[in-house]
DNA sequence: CAGTCGATCTGCT
DNA sequence: GCAGATCGACTGA
């Protein structure tokens, strides 16, 4: 007998999933206070098919939570300084999952905005998958923790977005052929204020070595 | 407003 | 060594 339902609902690829978080319910408590947003953009990972995935190249420690149960999250620290976080989807062993690129603060604005730097409008607090990930007080020690208990929680709309409120295209950030249309995997609400502007991913500039 | 660049962890070559 | 699922500060119009 299957006691979670949003659980199960997360036990599919990625992509299947994506359309039925958006408008979903994601907090953090801390133990001081807490902070909830409203899911409006995510972006689908798979593993195997997928050269944008981290797990592409197979499981690693960094990873490892991307292999796991369903329900669960996998935090990532990147370029150095930024945490972003995914829900990880399917079934035990198939790592796929979904980037949280971007929300609504419904809840805690004020702890959000202290955890965030210089945030000048509302709308920017959780726009950006690692804008998101500061604004909830998500890193490392979240890493594979359960979005069904303990501290975080994940709760789906009721009933999905209807199909004309949503739109999907290609990913962010994701250099080659894993950024391009052939896996338009971004799934936003349609013209919310809080999707995060589309960047094209773009070779860094060579950088003159000595001058 | 558009372009550029630094921050400095992680995994693969 | 190097590039990366990024952001924010800074530059020059």
């Amino acid at each position: 007998m299957e006691t979670n339902t949003d659980r199960s609902r997360l036990a599919r690829p990625a992509t299947a999933v994506a359309p039925t978080l958006l408008g979903g319910l994601f907090s953090h408590d801390d133990g001081v206070s807490r902070v909830t947003v409203r899911i409006t953009e995510v972006e689908a990972y798979l593993g195997a098919d997928d050269p944008g995935s981290h797990a592409f190249r197979g499981q690693t420690p960094r990873n490892s939570s991307m292999f796991g149960a369903p329900g669960h999250l996998y935090v990532y620290f990147t370029y150095g300084m930024h945490y972003c976080a995914n829900v990880v989807c399917g079934e035990p062993g198939q790592p796929t999952g979904l980037l949280l690129r971007a929300g609504e603060i419904v809840e805690g604005h004020e702890t959000a905005r202290a955890r965030r730097k210089s945030p000048r409008l509302d709308l920017d607090l959780a726009r950006g998958p690692a804008r998101l990930a500061q604004a909830l007080g998500l890193d490392r020690t979240l890493d594979g923790a359960d979005l069904f208990a303990g501290p975080l929680s994940l709760t789906l709309p009721g009933t999905p977005v209807d199909q004309a409120a949503f739109s999907s295209g290609p990913r962010v950030g994701v250099a080659g052929a894993g950024g391009s249309t052939a896996y338009p995997w971004r799934y936003w609400l349609t013209d919310d204020p809080t999707v995060s502007r589309y960047r094209a991913a773009k070779p860094r500039a060579a950088r003159t070595v000595n001058g």
